[in-house]
RNA sequence: GGCUACAUAGCUCAGCUGGUUAGAGCGAGCGGCUCAUAUCCGCUAGGUCCGGGGUUCGAGUCCCUGUGUAGCCA
C-alpha cells in the first residue's frame, strides 16, 4: 500500500503583503512535500488564503470595492509568489471558495449536533485592526497595549463554542501523543495552557457580514477560527466538487499541520476541540517554527522592516533561497536572516563543496574515460567500501532528520557526504591513476565518485531542486531510474555505458554584502532596487575597480602606536597617539575601541593612512586613520607588523 | 509576578537515559595536492562547559540557588 502525506501551511489572511514568514512557511512545507514525493508516497500539499473578517471588508470600503474583489487582488499576489517560488502545492485554497463554504456549514452542524454551540453574550474591548478582544488589563489609554491600535466597548450577541468541555480530552491527548505538538517546548507550553482552565470560545460576529453565515441565523457570521482552521478538512474532505471519497480516507487527518508559533494556540487547542467535537480524528502533528529576524531586528509593523517576499525571489536564486532558509537554523527556532550569512551558506557549501565537487568529478571523468559510466565494481578498495557506506548511511540519517523535520539536520548531512567525497577523490588521485595509466583501478573510483554525487544529487533534490536535477541530468541523462529515494537503498544505480555531460555551473559565488556603515543610525532598510541580478553585478564591479594613480594617491605608512586611551563620552573611540616616523607623533581617533582595549595596542605597528584630511571627532583632531578590517561577527582586526619594519616605512 | 526552556571554543551550534584526553561547521594560522568554480585535502585552536552550593567512586550531563536570555500565562 502506498504511504500518504498530507501537509498544510496556515491560510494566510489577505490583508497586507507577502512577506518572508509567508514564503518560509510555504517553502518548508515545499520542501517536504518534494521529499514525500521522492520516497513514492502519495503527497498532498495544501496552502491558501483567508480572505473572511472584518479587517478585508473595511479595507474594500476604503478602497470602494467589494470585499471579493479585494480578496481576489490579494489572494492573487500570494498565488504569484509562490509560482515564483516554483511551489509545488496541490491545491491553493481560498475560503470564499464554495466547497470550503458548504464544509464549514457541515462542520458547524456537527458541533450543533454535538451540543457544543449556545447563543450567548459576548461583551468586551474590541479592537477591529487586529480583531481581538482585549482584557482590561491590556488596555491603556483606550489602546491596546501590544498592538497600539485602538479598542471600543463592544457588546454583541455570539454564538460560543463549548470550549471548556474539551480540556480534560485535550490533555489526553497531548499526554497519549508527546509529538502531536512540536517542538517540545511548544507541547509544554500548550499544555501548561489548557491546565490553567479553559473559557468557552466566542465564534459568531454580528458586527460585521463578511463571512460565512451562521446556519440558520443568518445575522450571525463565523468569527475566524471554526472558518479559517476548517480549510485543513476543506481540501480532501466529501465537499470538494471532486467528491473523491478516497481522498479523505487516505489523506485525513493530516500529517503535518506547518504553522508559525503565532498561531499555535488556535492551532493546538481550539482545531483539535472542534475535530473532536466533530467526531473526526486528530491531526497527527501541528508543528509551530519560529520567525525570521531581519539583520538582527526583530521585523514588525511599526517598524516597518518586514523582508518583503518578492524582494527575495529578485535578489536570490531560487535554489539558494531555499538553502539557506532550510539549512540555517532549525525549524522551530527562530532565525537571523543576514545577507552576509546567505553568502557564506552559498559560497562555502553550495558552491565550493558541492558545485565544485560534480564539477571537478565528470570533468575528470569526460576527460579520462571519454565520460563513458564504467560497469559497475565489485569494491574491495577500503576506500571504496568506505564510500559506499556512509553513502547508503547518509541517506537513512536524512529520512530519519526529515521524519523529524529536522531539515537542517538533513542538510547538514548532505553536506558531509559531500564533503567525504571530496575527501575520497582527494585520497584515490585519479589524475594520478590516470597518469600510471592504470585505468582499471580509475573507472573504479570515478565510478564511485560519480555514483556518491548521484546520491548527494537525488538527497539534496527536494531541497535545491534546479540544481540537483541539473546534476543527475549530466549524470543520468534520459535514462530510467536513480532519481528518487527508493534508488538509495542500494549502490550501483548509474547506467552503465550512458555518457555524462558535465552541467553548467551549478553555484554562482556571491559577493559579500557591504559592511553597514559603522556610525550610521539603524534606518529603514534603503529601497532596494529591483535590477537584473547579472545588472547589478556588473554595477559593483565597476564601482569596486580604482585606477592605479588613485590607489597610489593613499599615502599608507607603517605607524607604532604610541599611546592609547578611551574618549570620554564615546563608547567606540580610542584616542591615539602614533610614530609615523615623522619629528612628533600624530593623534589619531580610531572607532575601535569596541575590539580593543587601549593596553594591548599600545606598541602595535599598524598601517595607517596618513594623508587623509584631518577631521575632528568627539573635540579632538585626527590627524590619520587606522586601517582595521570588520569581521562577520562585528569585531576587528588590525593589520600588523614586526619589530623588523621600520616606523614610517611606505606601503603600497 | 507565575510557569517552561535555554546559557558549551572568536561565531553558529552537537553533546540520548551521568563514566576514558568535551565535539562539528565556519572563521583564523600552518602545510599539501593540482582533476576542479582562486576550488579541494591535512594539521593546529588548549574553551572557568554562565556564577555558587550539593548528590555521586565519578557531572557539561542529576538536584538546589543566583544571574542573564527567550517564550507562554496573569
Amino acid at each position: 500500500m502506498t504511504d500518504h502525506f498530507y501537509i498544510t501551511t496556515p491560510i494566510y489572511y489577505v490583508n497586507g503583503a507577502p512577506h518572508i514568514g509567508h514564503a518560509y512557511t510555504t517553502i518548508v512545507a515545499d520542501a517536504l512535500a518534494r521529499y514525500h514525493r521522492l520516497k513514492a508516497e502519495e503527497v498532498f500539499f495544501l496552502t491558501g488564503t483567508d480572505e473572511h473578517g472584518l479587517k478585508v471588508q473595511r479595507a474594500a470600503e476604503e478602497k470602494g470595492c467589494t470585499p471579493l474583489e479585494l480578496a481576489d487582488t490579494n489572494s492573487a499576489e500570494f498565488r504569484r509568489l509562490f509560482e515564483k517560488l516554483e511551489l509545488t502545492h496541490d491545491r491553493f485554497i481560498r475560503t470564499t471558495e464554495a466547497d470550503h463554504r458548504r464544509t464549514v456549514e457541515w462542520m458547524v452542524k456537527k458541533l450543533l449536533k454535538a451540543g457544543d454551540i449556545y447563543l450567548g453574550e459576548y461583551e468586551g474591548w474590541y479592537s477591529a485592526s487586529d480583531e481581538a478582544y482585549y482584557d482590561e488589563s491590556e488596555i491603556e489609554d483606550g489602546v491596546a497595549i501590544e498592538s497600539g491600535s485602538p479598542v471600543e466597548w463592544v457588546q454583541e450577541k455570539s454564538y460560543f463554542f463549548k470550549l471548556s468541555k474539551y480540556t480534560e480530552p485535550l490533555l489526553k491527548w497531548y499526554a497519549d501523543n508527546p509529538t502531536c505538538i512540536a517542538p517540545s517546548a511548544r507541547h509544554n507550553e500548550v499544555r501548561s495552557f489548557v491546565e490553567s482552565g479553559l473559557r468557552d470560545l466566542s465564534i459568531s460576529r454580528t458586527t460585521f457580514d463578511w463571512g460565512i453565515p451562521m446556519p440558520d441565523d443568518p445575522k450571525h457570521v463565523l468569527y475566524v477560527w471554526v472558518d479559517a482552521l476548517t480549510n485543513y478538512y476543506t481540501a480532501v474532505g466529501p465537499f470538494t466538487d471532486s467528491h473523491d471519497p478516497s481522498r479523505v480516507k487516505d489523506f485525513w487527518p493530516a500529517d503535518v499541520h506547518l504553522i508559525g508559533k503565532d498561531i499555535l494556540r488556535f492551532h493546538a487547542v481550539y482545531w483539535p476541540a472542534f475535530l473532536m467535537s466533530a467526531g473526526l480524528p486528530l491531526p497527527k502533528q501541528i508543528f509551530a517554527h519560529g520567525w525570521w529576524l531581519n539583520e538582527g531586528v526583530k521585523m514588525s509593523k511599526s517598524k516597518g522592516n518586514f523582508i518583503d517576499a518578492f524582494d527575495l525571489v529578485e535578489d536570490y536564486e531560487l535554489d539558494v533561497l531555499r538553502y539557506y532558509v532550510l539549512r540555517e537554523i532549525p525549524l522551530g527556532n527562530d532565525g537571523n536572516f543576514s545577507q552576509a550569512r546567505v553568502v557564506e551558506r552559498n559560497n562555502a557549501e553550495l558552491a565550493d563543496n558541492v558545485g565544485n565537487l560534480v564539477n571537478r568529478a565528470l570533468t575528470m571523468h569526460g576527460r579520462y574515460l571519454d565520460g563513458e559510466i564504467p560497469a559497475t565494481p565489485e569494491l574491495s578498495a577500503d576506500d571504496d567500501i568506505a564510500l559506499r557506506k556512509t553513502a547508503l548511511e547518509t541517506a537513512k540519517a536524512v529520512d530519519d532528520a526529515i521524519s523529524d523535520l529536522e531539515i537542517h539536520r538533513a542538510l547538514e548531512q548532505i553536506m558531509a557526504l559531500s564533503r567525504e567525497t571530496n575527501q575520497y577523490i582527494q585520497t584515490v588521485q585519479p589524475w594520478a591513476l590516470h597518469k600510471e595509466g592504470d585505468s582499471e583501478r580509475l573507472a573504479e573510483t570515478l565510478y564511485c565518485a560519480l555514483e556518491a554525487i548521484r546520491f548527494v544529487a537525488v538527497l539534496l533534490s527536494p531541497f535545491v531542486p534546479d540544481a540537483s536535477g541539473r546534476i543527475l541530468d549530466g549524470l543520468l541523462g534520459d535514462t530510467d531510474g536513480g532519481r528518487d529515494l527508493v534508488s538509495l537503498k542500494t549502490w550501483g544505480g548509474l547506467p552503465v555505458g550512458h555518457t555524462t555531460k558535465k552541467p553548467d555551473v551549478l553555484f554562482d559565488k556571491l559577493e559579500a554584502p557591504p559592511e553597514p556603515a559603522e556610525e550610521a543610525p539603524k534606518a529603514e532598510k534603503p529601497k532596494k532596487e529591483k535590477k537584473a541580478k547579472n545588472e547589478k553585478k556588473e554595477k559593483k564591479k565597476q564601482a569596486s575597480q580604482v585606477t592605479f594613480d588613485q590607489v597610489m594617491s593613499v599615502e599608507l605608512t607603517v605607524a607604532q602606536i604610541l599611546t592609547a586611551e578611551a574618549v570620554e563620552g564615546a563608547d567606540r573611540l580610542l584616542k591615539l597617539t602614533a610614530d609615523v616616523g615623522e619629528d612628533a607623533p600624530r593623534t589619531v581617533v580610531a572607532g575601535i575601541a569596541k575590539s580593543f582595549s587601549p593596553e594591548e595596542l599600545v606598541g602595535l605597528r599598524v598601517a595607517m593612512v596618513t594623508n587623509l584630511k584631518p577631521a575632528k571627532l568627539f573635540g579632538i583632531e585626527s590627524q590619520a586613520m587606522i586601517l582595521a578590517a570588520k569581521k562577520p561577527d562585528g569585531t576587528m582586526a588590525l593589520s600588523r607588523f614586526g619589530e623588523d619594519v621600520p616606523v614610517g616605512t611606505r606601503i603600497s
